[in-house]
DNA sequence: CCACGGAGCTAAATTGATTCAGCATCGCCG
DNA sequence: CGGCGATGCTGAATCAATTTAGCTCCGTGG
């Protein structure tokens, strides 16, 4: 009987056909520097791997090398999420530029399993550790070997790990000062979140972007109707949008907090029987999928979720300094805000938009 | 100089601090039936372990055993898909309470690649492999090693791998009876796919689905309006439920291809004047979040991704017989659909509507 | 008194790759 | 002709586990 069917080749197997040695098949398949085989000797090697199909095995080079070409990932709920998971496409492309794959797991929302899930890594050998959060807030993470690097994504440590965020200021800045360019002086913001601002345990990016658009506001000498709320979410965004229009009919704007927040707003403007942006101009956050489907389509600035896992992955591999990065949120302009250049004399009185037929 | 120092123990360390054998440490630890170790040394043996911190590494144990308790899923655009995710949950869970970690890949859309994330994947020795995918089709899957199985979520393979598949008919049949037993007679759906229903490389499950509304429909005597669309989105359903409206002006209820779709469709409605579910009622297939968004909440057939992940996983884990699986969509029902028992009728005349003041 | 069997344990092989240390062979220089 | 260095290659150790085969007691039955 034969000994070896169906056994996938092996080096030594790779040596037996060539007739070398494992030691001579290690080097030349590997390109080692300095190592002195002949041409043909490489030449017979190659051509024993490929017609073997030979493929390293990955467990016994681990072992012997100590290294697993793998990155952990763990999140809270970022693979259920709805527009998160462009971190994972990040992380996953520049994982795979680097050779490495990815191990991921999920916490379920449960902060306390995250100690099991590092754990769980590090038993596998990972090479470094990500952590992606829903929501941008301080999480405790445990203590971990030196050697395995653990970099936080969309969050930071009460420990201070490395981090790569959104620059939340300067987005927010830019979205306030997208409508004051535009003419609007008379603006709701819907809204800020007291609770979540009060501890990083909450949120370490909505204080940010309240303080930009705060700033911005203050340098256009615009006093803007800030609205405070508990969450942001549709239906939120739908009844605090209806009560700023109850309590401040003359806004011509409203920045709402997110894109979900958003999706509300557009409700209840429609719901006034207002339209956008030719009454009310509208600007948010985030740029999930759902702000392209707004009619008319939805100003954002852009969460980029896929460049921050990138960056994430860059460092840990050591293409860049661990640190606390920040990365850019893109203004994506779509058609929801109107310049007041001129038209926004006529909006004093409100009996004459008939005049529009 | 110590020569322990940062290295994580083994089993041989183990082994040396509680004076036995690496053999009997293996065995005890792995609660080895047969073998007949005294219940002190497996005392002795565990409370060395504890006390090192010891954790066995899976490399050597790959190495040894040839299972690496690790499953792959390589998707197609999964991973960066607003709803689909939840496929990514329910095989993160089943897997975890079995024990498997999960490598991740993605195609990132070209079907050529599939190969070689299924090569990376066998090199890297997984016991089983996951094939998602984010429209349900028939790919082309090279052979994989017998002992490496394979199946595919949400799809089918030119060559008759298991497959989990949601039962499309059913859910057809199901949200089309759902608007007849409500009383709708006049009904618009929007739309059908001829173009994606034509091969099986396209799609799987869009003919079924319409299999099963076209029955649910005859059954009960109503001849609905089918229109063909090319692609499934909120522009393409805004566009023809507006077409939809002019041609049929009297229909009462409208059954849309997807959520994306019926997105577009409530903004037609709206910008009609109308009103769901009191003018149009509406219905679709999903469940994906923003269904949950619309005003009012749109009765959709939910696509389970999370039970079909956790299918999966659990056939590759042979916990269940492979084979081709058809998981049920359960109905979700909100509130885009009005019944019609008898107010049916003062909608004869559109004039009078005007009565609701 | 000796053989035998079972209880309790261990030495060593094995898995597949990498790498250290070193062995021939050859040419060249003194 | 002897020694030296470069060239081309290989044997064996190593990584950390599991497992096979077998060893040493000890008690018991013949």
């Amino acid at each position: 009987m034969p000994k070896n069917v169906d056994r996938r080749p092996t080096l030594a197997d790779v040596a037996a056909l060539s007739g070398m040695s494992k030691t001579a098949v290690s080097m030349i398949l590997n390109d080692r520097p300095g190592s002195r085989l002949s041409a043909d000797a490489a030449r017979r090697v190659r051509a024993a791997a490929e017609e073997l199909g030979y493929r390293p095995n990955p467990a016994a080079q681990s072992l012997r090398l100590g290294r697993t070409k793998t990155l952990g990932f763990i999140s809270d709920q970022i693979t259920v999420t709805r527009y998160a998971s462009e971190m994972i496409r990040g992380l996953l492309s520049a994982a795979k530029e680097h050779g490495h794959t990815v191990l991921i797991a999920e916490t379920e929302g449960d902060d306390a399993t995250i100690s099991d899930e590092i754990q769980a890594m590090i038993d596998r050998r990972v090479d470094g550790i990500l952590i992606g959060l829903l929501g941008a807030r301080m999480i405790e993470v445990p203590e971990t070997p030196a050697d395995v690097p653990v970099v936080i994504v969309n969050g930071t440590s009460t420990t201070g790990h490395p981090s790569v965020l959104p620059d939340e200021r300067t987005a927010g800045h830019a979205m306030a000062r997208l409508l004051t360019d535009a003419g609007h002086r008379r603006v709701g913001v819907i809204g800020n979140n007291p609770r979540a601002v009060s501890s990083p345990l909450h949120s370490v990016t909505i204080g940010p972007r309240f303080d930009g658009i705060r700033a911005a506001f203050a340098e256009a000498g615009v006093d803007p109707f800030i609205m405070d709320v508990p969450d942001w979410n549709p239906d939120i965004g739908y009844t605090r949008t209806l009560q700023m229009l109850d309590a401040h009919p003359d806004i011509t704007a409203i920045l709402a907090g997110n894109d979900g927040v958003a999706f509300g707003t557009y409700q209840a403007i429609a719901e006034r029987g207002l339209r956008v942006p030719d009454d009310i101009s509208v600007a948010s956050f985030d740029d999930e999928e759902l702000a392209s489907f707004q009619r008319p389509g939805l100003t954002t600035a852009r969460l980029p979720y896929d460049v921050m896992g990138r960056t994430a992955v860059e460092m840990l591999l050591g293409e860049r300094p661990l640190g606390a990065v920040l990365i850019p949120m893109p203004v994506i302009e779509r058609a929801s805000i109107r310049g007041l250049d001129r038209p926004a004399e006529i909006h004093s009185d409100e009996s004459i938009s008939s005049s529009e037929a």
